[in-house]
DNA sequence: CAAGATTGAAATCTCAATCTTC
DNA sequence: GAAGATTGAGATTTCAATCTTG
């Protein structure tokens, strides 16, 4: 999943193939991502036919104040491109469950706000969902394989930030 | 990203929300999954033009004997639908990088072969992207992270296998 | 009828403009 | 000109048939 042929000559550059071990954590940590994405996309859809992507718009949105957000920050808050986010709001606009409003101050700006009826969607497929993380993360590790994962999470994510701004200074 | 409002009413059934270190638990590790994916779909795109998904692909024929394999062993390894693999075989066909055959005895069979030039692809693909995996995970742990990781993924894969068995016994 | 694989249409995501307002 | 947001086109993924062979 990572790399060419199983062991072969060195690669370009100073890059060194990972070995053995390496490459095993790798697979495996990817492997379960795979299936764990796969198995909450699964229940969300099977259980209430929303996409997990629209899911979590939905959740940020009643987690906010009075309901509603920028169409930036909101776009942050799920890690979403402005045009994903842009496409994704219409279509909930369409179902009802999001209405946008004009920004008060700024008139570039554009509020997505949750309707009564995207919240009530929201509150029928939250338990399950929720069920689903307990059962394939939350409770099936220990409290020191949790605090573990946090900490390893964001080890990675400060990896990834100085990773960005090396390749970016390559170019 | 998981729950609708803050604190609340508790949610029907015997549901659970998840309590505040557990939600930050959930929150750090999907932020983190969203920018790693991020971050090596980014850097495959921009120095090889190649997506993540079809990277894989390339890999687990490259790691296959002759560099073939059955559509459905090719759709196990990568994770993949049936169909979604079909779609993406034809997308690298195009690219001239992939070939289709048909399997010598079981006349339903079709089997993807991967060809040189999709060989030269990968080969040039690979070092910038092995590189990445490095920085933003391999080389960012301590040992002691990598096999914590490493575990806790596999406990995660077995509770998903948990968790559809009893899911499709509800239904 | 099940297994292996493909197909076309609909849904979603990405990418490069575009448009308005700051 | 930069920031906030949208748009349309193209690419990928999903979903529900379909088709052939076991």
């Amino acid at each position: 999943m990572t790399q060419p042929t199983t062991a072969g000559e060195p690669p370009a550059d100073g890059v060194r193939w990972l070995d053995e071990d390496e490459a095993r954590t790798w697979r495996t940590f990817l492997e379960c991502n795979r299936a764990l994405f796969a198995a909450l996309e699964g229940q969300l859809q099977a259980e209430s036919q929303i996409p997990l992507a629209y899911y979590d718009i939905l959740v940020s949105l009643s987690e906010a104040p009075d309901h509603a957000l920028r169409m930036g920050s909101l776009a942050a808050e799920t890690g979403s491109s402005s045009s994903r986010l842009s496409h994704a709001i219409s279509r909930l606009e369409q179902c009802g469950w999001i209405r946008r409003e004009s920004h008060p101050s700024d008139r570039r700006g554009q509020v997505a706000v949750l309707t009564n009826e995207g919240m009530e969607a929201l509150t029928a497929a939250a338990p399950g969902h929720v069920q689903t993380v307990r059962d394939v993360l939350i409770e099936a590790l220990t409290p020191d394989q949790r605090t573990a994962l946090e900490e390893i999470s964001l080890t990675i994510c400060t990896a990834i930030q100085r990773h960005a701004s090396q390749s970016s200074q390559r170019v």
